[in-house]
Formats: C-alpha cells, structure tokens, sequence
DNA sequence: TAAAAATACTCCATAGGTATTTTAT
DNA sequence: ATAAAATACCTATGGAGTATTTTTA
C-alpha cells in the first residue's frame, strides 16, 4: 500500500478534529460513518503517527493531531489560493507586461492608456521601456517586451502591428511666400526652398522617410536649420528665413502669423502604432491588447 | 465531477513541467503516457486554466503553469514537512513540557536531568515553574504542568509517584553533649533540649512534619532559633548553643567541631520525588520520564 | 515518416456504502 | 440500554492499462 496522503483526507482529518465525533464529521463531509473511520485509520498509518485518542464512546486530538491540524489547515488554504492565483494569472489579472515605447507614445496614447489598464488591473507588474523602434522591434522578437509603440515600417515577420494614428505634414509658409497660393505644393517645389526641420535624432524615422521621399522625387533637400520645437521653428518661417512641416493633427495651433498648405499627394507621413508577437501567449498583453484595440475602434 | 486537485496530480503536473514531455515524465511516475495524459487534462479543468501549451510535438508551460508549478512544489514541500513535522511531534521531539518543582530540586537531581534532556531533545520548548509541592499537585491536576519535583505526602488520585531520594535525619550535637553516648537517640530525649531548626518557609513540609512527629510523642519541640544555612546551624551547635538535625547525606559535610547520631525509628524523613498525571498524553513527557526513570534505575 | 500527444475501451483497485459487532457510559 | 466507533463485506466509481488514432515537424 504506497499510499500517500491526499488533500481529500486532510479535509476529514479537519472536519473531525472540529466536530471530534465520527458521526457527526461524517455528515458534514457527505460521506457514511465507516467510510470516515477508515479514512482515519489510513491517514494515521501513512503519516504513522495516532492523530486521535478515541474510546467508543469519546474522541479527543492527540498532541500530534493538534500539531497535524495546524499544518492540515495551512495546507488547504493554500491549495485554494494556489488555484486562485493560477486562475487569475491565466486571466491576466495578475501578471507582468513589458512595454516598450518611443518619446512619442508618452506624448500621445500611452498616459490615458496606461491610466486605464492599472486602474482595472492594479495588480499587473507593469515593466516599461523607453527604446527606439529598432530596439523595440529586436526587443519583440527577443521575448524581453510583450508589446512596443514605435513607428512603422519594420519588419513584420511573426509581430501583428496596428496602426494607431498616421499623420500627415503640411507646409508651413510665411504669409507673404508665393506658394500660400497654391491648394497643394507639388513635392518638387520644395527642391530649391530652404527648409527647416525636427532634427535627425529626434525622429529619424519621420527625417529618413522625408529624404527618401526627396531622393525619389530628384532633389537633395536644402535643410539650413534643425530645431526641436515646434514654437522656434514657426517662429524663424514667421521671420521669412524658410519653410517647415507640421503635423496636420497641430494645425490649429501653428497661430496667424504662419499659412499652412497641403503638399501634393501627402508625401510626408509618420504612422503611429503597436506592435506585438503573433504568438504572444502572456494572458495580461491579451487583456491590454483588448483595451488598446477598442479604445481604438471607438 | 465533482473532483477538487490532489497531490498526486500536483507530483505529476510538477514532473511534466521539469519533464516537458508525457512519455519521459510518465516513466518517472511509473504510469503509462495516457494515464498522465487524462491525470493533465483532469487537473486543468479543476484549475480552471489551461497548465501547458501542447502540439503533438512539444510541451511548454504556460504563464499560468508557471504560477501553478511554484505554488504545486510548494504544497508538496510541505505536506512532507507536515509529516515530519507530526511525527516528531508524537516521538515527543518537538512540544513543551511544562515542569514543576520546588527549590530541593535545582539543589539535586533537576540540573543533570534538564542537561541530559536539552542535549537529547534540543527542540522541545521547556516551561519552567517553581512552585510549592501543594501548588503544583493543583497545577497538575489542571493540566497546567506535566510532571511535578515534590515532596511528598501528596494526593495521589489519577496520578503517579515517583521516589526519587528520601533522606533520614540524624542529630547534630555539641561534642561534650550526653546524647553523643547513645547509638540511637529517642525521640523524646528531644524535649526538652533547645533545637535550631531550618525555618518553616523554607521547608514546610519538614518542618510541619517534625512537629507531628513531636506532637505524637506527647511534646511540643523547643525551638529557640531558626536558620536558613547549614553553615549556620552547625556554628551553633559547635558552640553549644543546641541541637540541630542534618540529612544523612550530608553528615559527612558537618565536619569535626559537631557530632552527629541517628534518631531511634528514624522519625524525621522527608521524601523528594517526580509526579505525573497517570493519563498524561504528552509524548515529550514520555521521553522524560524514560531518562527519569532509567537515570533512578542505575 | 516517425515521434509524441490524445482518444477509445477495458479492467481492477479502492473509496464508499450497508449491515453488524463491540464497547463504554 | 444506548450511543458511537470499529469491523466485515459488498458495490461501483474512476484511475490506470492496452491498443489505436491523430498530428506535426
């Protein structure tokens, strides 16, 4: 008899050692009165100690049933949150989630985003990355982040990607430039303008896309000057001294004394998205992916 | 189905897991691969949550396995803990045991006793009372101590007595005293001689005991002085101040200033011994008593 | 094509039930 | 005399085995 002890007779062993009369213990626990006495008999030959001193008539805990019960106790109660925790890991409730993320996200979707997945699953470790999106796209494909906002194109293979915003660039003109004329700049009108740009390694992608699209087009673009802001370079096309890009999200805040214009056939693009394994299996990127995807739909 | 998890699903959802592979891991758990197999499956619908990734090609855990498999080697841990754990406890080498005794004892046996079964029973947690022979026999009696150091007579119902020493006393007197004539002195001859005695708090049981004894040979015992140390006492017998009385185990300690002679019948006894509840159930008390009984023996 | 997991089914060990005995109060 | 635990014996559930199918690398 290679009987070892199971959790179906710690319970009799604690429903007992409580009601301290078979009968009674038996009821309790749906089972007959000798099915009980036997699961008893058992459970002391396997730990090999007597857990009750019992007459026909009285049952009492030995000191090694009271040392029994104390561990019988413990033991179910952490089976049960055993399960508990299993089930809301595989429910991603409990969990970590690595994020990776450019500057950009932080400026856009991922504050009210992230506001909103810890406000329903406070308990999930959240792990976040600042990276570049080629760091994000390696990142991904090493296992180290679930889930990465960065900047398309990449390289998709095994990764599901979904564009979140794209922007286009408009023109930015001083008022007196003759293009304020036109609907739409041809591309090729800005071959001899001077220009002023986002610099390179804030945004490469957005500064490498733009050169392709010039390259493509027959021209090297006259960069004179690259700023960061949005403010400074406004200012310096108020000035006259070039033309700049902007975002057609900003528009409304370039002010009056700058004439924004579309660019023919949109040219300029920046796509904005999120990026994650095909295969991804972590429960919580399920339930983030969920909340990324209808805040998106709305 | 109402089946909640057992711990042979635990054993074989752990082996699986280091395993990741049902053939290998039914191999270590002596069963066939379709018996693991189903024991899986069974387990999975009890947790609630999908434990493995399975093709027909490869296993691996999934986030909830990895959870699962922490907690499951965990209760295994220590459902063997808890074993052990009681079994030492009804071997009586974990417990407290709670001892009683009076002041005689740490004056003689109680010391080598207590070294001998610390060193043998490391881990028992010792309650140590001094208390009064009739203060113990009450906290016997209530469950409060498991053996009592005494000095009998006590009431001896439901428990058992054990004689550890009973000492006779014998009379210490002057040098040029008439009684140093005799062989035995009887007790009358005590009279009317002025005696220094031991104090009566410090030894109630002697003391009330010779006044007995007095009292049933028709005399009221002269005491002119009271002294707790033998050193004492002996003094002033040496000086001819009285008579004292001194354990026969001790009479070689009164060296050659006194002379000591037996008392006729030897009336003055005062017995030391350990007490026990004849049903007690404390498997350390047990052990003790082993070293108790087997050190009385030799 | 071969290795490996799942499925279908059969069988038996054992948990649990019924009836009875034993014993302490 | 009665309440309550143990024992004897029977039943049936479900765990494990054998044979087979399915699948994917």
């Amino acid at each position: 008899m290679v009987c070892s002890i199971e959790f179906r007779q710690l319970q009799s062993f604690v429903v007992l050692a409580e009601e301290l009369h078979f009968g009674r213990a038996a009821d309790r626990l749906d089972i007959t009165q000798p099915a009980l006495s036997k699961q008893i008999l058992v459970l002391e030959k396997a730990v090999g100690v007597q857990l009750f001193f019992r007459t026909k008539r009285t049952v009492t805990l030995t000191h090694a049933g009271q040392t029994f019960l104390h561990q019988a106790r413990q033991l179910l109660l952490q089976r049960d949150q055993a399960i508990l925790l299993t089930r809301r890991t595989g429910d991603g409730e409990i969990g970590q989630l690595s994020i990776g993320f450019t500057k950009t996200a932080t400026q856009t979707v991922l504050p009210q985003l992230l506001r909103q997945f810890v406000q329903r699953y406070p308990e999930v470790d959240l792990d976040l990355r600042e990276l570049a999106t080629e760091a994000q796209v390696t990142a991904l494909n090493q296992d180290n982040i679930d889930v990465a906002f960065l900047h398309p194109p990449i390289d998709q293979r095994g990764l599901q990607l979904q564009i979140i915003l794209a922007e286009s660039f408009v023109a930015v003109l001083p008022p007196q430039h003759p293009f304020v004329h036109l609907d739409a700049i041809p591309l090729e009108a800005f071959a001899n303008e001077p220009l002023i740009v986002h610099p390179r390694r804030e945004g490469p992608i957005l500064y490498d896309g733009f050169q392709q699209v010039c390259q493509r087009a027959g021209f090297q673009p006259n960069i004179i000057k690259e700023s960061i802001t949005l403010q400074t370079r406004l200012c310096l096309v108020a000035a006259g001294l070039g033309i700049t890009f902007v975002s057609d999200r900003l528009q409304a805040l370039v002010g009056t004394n700058v004439v924004c214009r579309p660019i023919q056939d949109c040219p300029i693009q920046l796509e904005f998205g999120a990026a994650w394994r095909q295969n991804a299996a972590n429960p919580v990127l399920q339930n983030f992916l969920e909340l990324l995807v209808g805040k998106n739909d709305v």
